[in-house]
Formats: C-alpha cells, structure tokens, sequence
DNA sequence: ACTTGACCTTCCCATGATTGGAAGCCCCAC
DNA sequence: GTGGGGCTTCCAATCATGGGAAGGTCAAGT
C-alpha cells in the first residue's frame, strides 16, 4: 500500500503521514526497491489511531505517549485514563476562557447600538481595558486560540 | 517613554511592540536621536486597546479592522457590532468543537476503570476509531486548538 | 572621567501542526 | 514510448510569540 492509499484509508494526510514518521511520532515503514513507503493494514490502524487522537484535541506530544501505551500490551489502564481526564481538564480550562471572551463580548455587542452612529462602547471598553471579572488572562499571553 | 516603560504601561511585551510595529498593526514611533522608540501617552493608550482585543481573542488582523474604525472618528457602530458578534460567533463554535471532545473523552474515561488492569475502552476506541456522535471534525483538521 | 549594569537596537532562530510548491524520479496504461 | 498521476526530498510559509546573540546607549556610582 502506498503512502496515498494509506492516507485514504486513514484519515491521515500524506504530508502528515510523511512529517509525523520525522517527528518519530511513528516508525519508519518499508520501503519498495525503488523508495516508496509501503504500508500494510496495521500501519493504516495505527494511522487511525493518530487520526482519532488529533480529532480529541491530544497534542503530538501527548499522541506518542498514548500511542506506547497501545502498544504496551502490560501497561496500567490507569494510565491511560490518567492521559485522558488531563486531556479534559486542559480541553475545560481552554474553553472556560474562551467561554469569558464570548460573554464579554456579548456583553458589550449588546449595550452598542450597532447603527450609523459612531459612539460604541465595545471601542470605549478596549480602549479603557477595564478588566472586571472577564477575560482575565495573565501577563504575557499564550500563543493564541486556534482550532 | 522607552519602549519597555511602555510595555509595563501596556501590558504589551516589548517584543511584541516590535512585531507588531514591522507587521504595520501599529504605526512607527518617534525615535531619540540614539535611535531608541519614544512612546507617548496616546501610544499606550493604542497598545492597550490591542492587549485588550487580544485578551478578547481577535486576530491581529482582526485588531487591525477595530484599530481602523476606533481611529475613524465617523464610523459605524454598526461595523464595531459586527466585528465583536462575528467574534462570538467564532468563539462559540470553537468552544462547541472542544465540548466535543471533551465529552467523548469524559465518556470513554468514565468506562475505563483505570486501575492495573490492561484493558482500557480509551484505546480501544482510539483503535477502532468509531466516530459516532462525537468529535466530528471534518477532513484535513485546521492545525490544533491552543489558548 | 570611567566603569557598571540595565536598558535599547537589529538580526536570526525556534516553537507546533500544517499546508504549499518545486524539482525530479517512478509506475502503469495506452 | 509517452503521458499523467503518484511518489520522493527539500524548502518556505503560516500565526503569534519567545529566546538569544552582538553591539550601542544611558544613568548612576566610584
């Protein structure tokens, strides 16, 4: 099976099957005589299981360690569920703040008029920067809030 | 004011100050005759404006549509409104995706006994990858949730 | 006047996950 | 044997930010 077939049946990119094999996110497949990667049904599985991962919010970092314990046929599930109930912790504090900003927002759209005139106290709250109870995040900021 | 006084004020690292002024969200300052940035209190005033978007979770483009209309003294609030719902809207979805997941994981977690025991639900279902109302992302996955 | 330390300057590099493209090789079907 | 699609590697860009080096400047203390 070729890196594209694999893809599809994965889930997974070619470009991302290529940089997680860099990364050491996954081993190295075959090769064929003239350099193609050639993957059998459970490089497709283990693929998925990235797949799947990256579709719960776990970071790459976070894939390799749940990734080793799938292959660890002793590991303690306990330590998978360990990965797991951080995941959601870190995934319920993202949206707690995001959630603040919303309210915030919402708050504000709701006292400007939103018509022709130019006074709006969305731009008089930014411009002032009072920060009562909302969007409190401290000093330097992390990179920013993607998805 | 030195830029790192100005930072302080602001609430901006000086780091970003500089980023921000190459990629033209903030307009040149004044330089010493050494060549050092002098700020003044109107600068500050902007670069607080921009800590507090950001603390919203605008997108530096995004901070430069607001900086826009917050300097044009004949805008709309209309257009201020739109900005700041568009923001929610935005926030919301991405906190939806997120409450996704989260309640997947929960769910998996809550049927792992996670003790030493081997057998662990988590991964079997990372395994099987049975996406059934829940964590539906479509296709190539934009690059990661952060915050 | 001289040194010291804290500031400032520009420049380049790294992050994390991903996409894009270019240049060149390979495989299969016609 | 040619064409088109797929494969290879490499390099660059994204977004917002941090880190650090190499060198200039300022103000206070000696």
């Amino acid at each position: 099976m070729n890196i594209g077939e694999a893809a599809k049946a994965s889930g997974v990119t070619a470009k991302m099957i290529r940089y997680y094999e860099e990364i050491h996110l996954i081993p190295q497949p075959e090769r064929t005589a003239s350099g193609y990667r050639s993957y059998g049904p459970n490089d497709v599985q283990m693929l998925r299981f990235v797949r799947r991962s990256r579709d719960l919010g776990f970071s790459v970092e976070r894939i390799g360690e749940l990734l080793a314990l799938w292959r660890d046929r002793a590991r303690a599930s306990g330590d998978v569920k360990r990965l797991a109930l951080a995941q959601v912790a870190g995934l319920r504090q993202k949206i707690a703040e995001m959630e603040d900003m919303a309210r915030t927002l919402e708050h504000l759209a709701h006292a400007c008029h939103g018509d022709d005139r130019p006074d709006c106290p969305i731009l008089t709250d930014l411009e002032a920067g009072n920060m009562d109870g909302m969007a409190v995040t401290k000093s330097p900021l992390p990179p920013f809030q993607r998805l």
